[in-house]
RNA sequence: GUCUACGUAGCUCAGUAGGAUAGAGCGACCGCCUCCUAAGCGGUAGGUCGGAGGUUCGAAUCCUCUCGUGGACGCCA
């Protein structure tokens, strides 16, 4: 196992060399007699204990020694050499663990690197510069943004911001559906509202757009243009109204995402993958390498030979590509842009199409998991204890603007943040808002809040001398060094598993650290140097906070 | 029916690259502001980790089966 070089990552890799040197040295002694030494693990303890770090390496090593798994520590303990490696202690507990202390003060080192690295701290070489997109929302440009919508944004923008602290080269980007189907629908929902709004008989079609949004923007285009657009055929009326609709309607989408703190670094039109005729190269690519099917006049990927159960349409008999083509186009598109890793964030009901968009990847040369895909499970909306339909038809929903409106952005963000993406949600507002208090969100808002206090208080001249982190001896304030220690690994655990909550769940308890160490020790007391350890660690705890926040989208208020 | 995800405290959920005595918040109960923000702290109660087998020194975590829930099975996107 590879260690990154964290603050803890680099002791663990010590730690991971001293045992393995002790194995290897007991085996030249003939004591212990293996092939080969299989993969163990440093971690930290739950209980503290069990010590700084625990190895399972006595345990993992048992069967291919033939020994039991406390002679084979005992062993370790014999030639296990301490020297340089900041161990203090071992101990072999319970089935076999190698529990190890670390020497007095490690931990105060520990504050002083967090210090020496600065801004820097939390970033670490997990990514080594890899070229990564996390797609994410890429809803319909037909209607407002849901409680859906807004679980992707929260998910897709933090991750993606995980991902560029974990040392990766990320980019965010939304996918606008400007093309196809849905946009005829949409034509032809509002060519009917047009013509309604302007007293013609007209029949609003079966399986039109609902949204309450519409009719508003129509008046609002009659109000600008009046009749004008009957002066030409129907056609040409639909494609200009759709081409001001869609505008708008991105406009609101833009404006919304941005008031959720999401910012994008590209807005890609699926109509240009029809124009450039991108998607045409790739059904030819697709034909070349032979996987291209014809039956009942339609084209269709050959899905079989990638384990599908059927063929899948590609190109409809009257000749337009489906979703599927444009996306196969698109997804390449990504590629061909020099992303080694792509990444979509898809609704639940998305689920059918990851096998065959991987399968398509591999068809076209690509290595199927640099095509990753986070299905997120939907939000059940409530209210009263009432289950709402969530449909862009019914017009049900609630919009991302009411819900940043209702119960405020950070607590939103947090919200949907602090949660598995695949488990299900279930969303009452009115419980939201009655509740909102309760969002953790506050809890660690307010740590961060406490120390600005703190600080304001203290003034500027208490940052004089050398800095004695040894003076930071009681519990709670070890437990707050240690804490701050980790928050490198935890930002890159959460980049590795694509896992923003694991961010929220560590902030919940570093604050949790904070509050403790707040009720049993005083920052301003009279000893000045004992003063100034306690400052330099609230600070840093705040700088800590207010960064793993950010990840989150989350502000960290001064005052609250 | 097939595929897929989930099922952990009264409620909402963490914990699943196998690890030691399964955690947090809310709710309940008991304490704590003459001192840096009580949106806080300390404590008590609350669990057959849906159920049954299996793999392992060790399983909430991996495998099989089973029950329950959501989702997907279109020439929709």
């Amino acid at each position: 196992m590879q260690e990154i070089a964290t603050l803890m990552g680099k002791r663990r890799q010590i730690i991971r060399q001293a045992v393995t040197e002790a194995m290897a040295a007991a085996r030249q002694d003939g004591k212990l007699d293996y092939q080969e030494l299989a993969d163990f693990a440093v971690e930290r303890p739950r209980e503290a204990a069990h010590g700084d770090f625990a190895v399972n390496v006595a345990m993992v090593m048992a069967k291919p020694c033939h020994m039991a798994p406390r002679d084979i520590a005992k062993l370790i303990a014999e030639y296990i050499d301490f020297t340089g490696t900041g161990i203090a202690k071992m101990e072999i507990a319970g089935p076999g663990f190698i529990n190890l202390r670390m020497e007095e003060g490690w931990l105060g080192d520990c504050l002083e690197e967090i210090i020496a690295e600065g801004d820097n701290f939390g970033h670490c070489d997990l990514g080594a510069g890899q070229k990564i997109q996390v797609e994410f929302v890429s809803a319909n440009p037909t209607g407002e943004l849901h409680m859906g919508n807004a679980r992707g944004a929260a998910i897709g923008d933090s991750l993606a911001s995980i991902l560029e602290m974990a040392g990766y080269d990320v980019e965010r980007e939304f996918y606008v559906n400007d093309a196809g189907n849905q946009i005829e629908k949409f034509a032809t929902t509002l060519n009917a509202l047009y013509l309604m709004e302007l007293g013609y008989d007209a029949e609003f079609p079966e399986d039109g757009y609902h949204g309450a949004d519409l009719p508003v923007l129509i008046k609002k285009l009659v109000a600008e243009v009046g009749d004008k657009y009957m002066k030409v055929e129907e056609p040409l009326r639909k494609e200009y109204l759709a081409e001001y609709a869609l505008e708008a309607k991105l406009t609101d989408i833009r404006t919304a995402l941005a008031n959720f703190g999401v910012e994008y670094d590209c807005w890609f039109s699926e109509r240009t993958l029809h124009d450039s005729g991108a998607i045409k190269e790739v059904l030819n690519t697709l034909d070349e390498r032979g996987w291209l099917l014809e039956k009942d006049d339609a084209i269709w990927l050959d899905c079989e030979r990638f384990g599908e159960e059927k063929p899948e349409v590609l190109v409809r008999a009257n000749g337009i590509p489906t979703y599927f083509a444009a996306d196969i186009a698109y997804h390449q598109n990504k590629y061909q842009r020099g992303f080694d890793t792509v990444i979509d964030i898809w609704g639940a009901d998305h689920h059918g199409h990851v096998a065959r968009m991987k399968g398509a990847m591999e068809a076209l040369g690509y290595e199927r998991d640099r095509l990753e895909v986070i299905l997120m499970q939907f939000v059940r909306l409530y209210q009263g204890g009432e289950l709402l339909k969530m449909s862009k038809r019914t017009g049900a929903d609630v919009t991302l603007n009411e819900l940043v409106e209702e119960v405020g952005r950070d607590a939103a963000r947090f919200f949907f943040v602090m949660r598995n993406a695949d488990s299900l949600i279930d969303f009452d507002m009115d419980l939201a808002k009655s509740q909102s208090a309760d969002n953790p969100v506050y809890y660690v808002q307010y740590a961060h809040a406490r120390i600005c206090s703190i600080l304001a208080q203290a003034g500027d001249n208490w940052q004089q001398g050398k800095l004695r982190p040894e003076l930071l001896s009681t519990e709670a304030e070890k437990q707050l060094m240690l804490h701050l220690a980790y928050f490198p690994d935890q930002v890159a655990y959460a980049a590795t598993h694509r896992a923003p909550h694991h961010i929220a769940a560590y902030l919940t308890e570093l604050a949790s650290c904070f509050h403790n160490f707040y009720g049993q020790c005083h920052c301003l007391v009279d000893d000045a140097e004992l003063m100034q350890a306690r400052l330099t660690l609230v600070k840093t705890a705040a700088a800590v906070l207010k960064s793993g926040l950010a990840l989150l989208g989350v502000s960290a208020p001064e005052k609250m």
